[in-house]
DNA sequence: TTTATATATTGCAATATTACGATTAAGTAA
DNA sequence: TTACTTAATCGTAATATTGCAATATATAAA
């Protein structure tokens, strides 16, 4: 059916996963990896940077700014954006407790 | 067109978006939470556990398989599958290294 | 051998995602 | 005003994902 059953989960559950699904395009991932890297505003230079379509970068960035990962703001005729250093942190902490469950006790197969 | 075009990204960048894919599901999430809860082998109970079809399950075991994140091996009619520990912690460290990003410097917007 | 049990695979339908070109919107410069 | 620049949105095609029923496979028990 290609929809998802969310009622079967937990709500944290569910949240982990979509923060997962938004890495989880490597056009995104590079997105994040150049605001990081440039550490500051940005704009259409992702397009040249990546090498995918206008449009198409732009639909990445509206996913990213939805799951609040990043923020914009209007530049005159560029937009500015940016890591969402406060959310950035609370997903960071979401996903790390995930990662970090013991795998030591592990004594299967 | 629904395919990724990886060429034009990093192994990197192409390899976290592959993790963070599989993990981006909400009953893959359940199944990994589950192998750790148990913290020992576990076949079919997982069909009970999270209600989705069988079938359905048995796909997400192979997905999960695929990427390294557990290992199954058969014991009777049944198959025991547990976390890899080994994959995980490598897993982890790519996702850590990712998501430890230093944010601090982020003065933008 | 037959039957039962557990898991994997196949085939399919519904929905989602990715990507792009074309267009639109909104600001700037002339 | 018009022309230009930048980014968002729309429409669409191609492909991927999710989920299930049905079937296949493989082992164990009778």
């Amino acid at each position: 059916m290609g929809l998802i059953k969310t009622e079967k989960f937990t709500n944290q559950q569910n949240e982990i996963a979509l923060i997962a699904k938004v890495i989880g395009h490597p056009a995104r991932v590079a997105i994040l990896q150049h605001l990081f890297k440039i550490n500051a505003c940005v704009c259409g230079d992702l397009v040249d940077e990546i090498g995918l379509a206008q449009s198409t970068i732009s639909q990445h960035l509206k996913e990213l700014k939805h799951m609040g990962l990043i923020k914009g703001s209007v530049e005159g005729t560029s937009v500015c954006y940016c890591i969402d250093t406060e959310n950035w942190s609370k997903m960071k902490q979401i996903m790390t407790q995930f990662l970090d469950q013991d795998v030591s006790n592990n004594t299967c197969c």
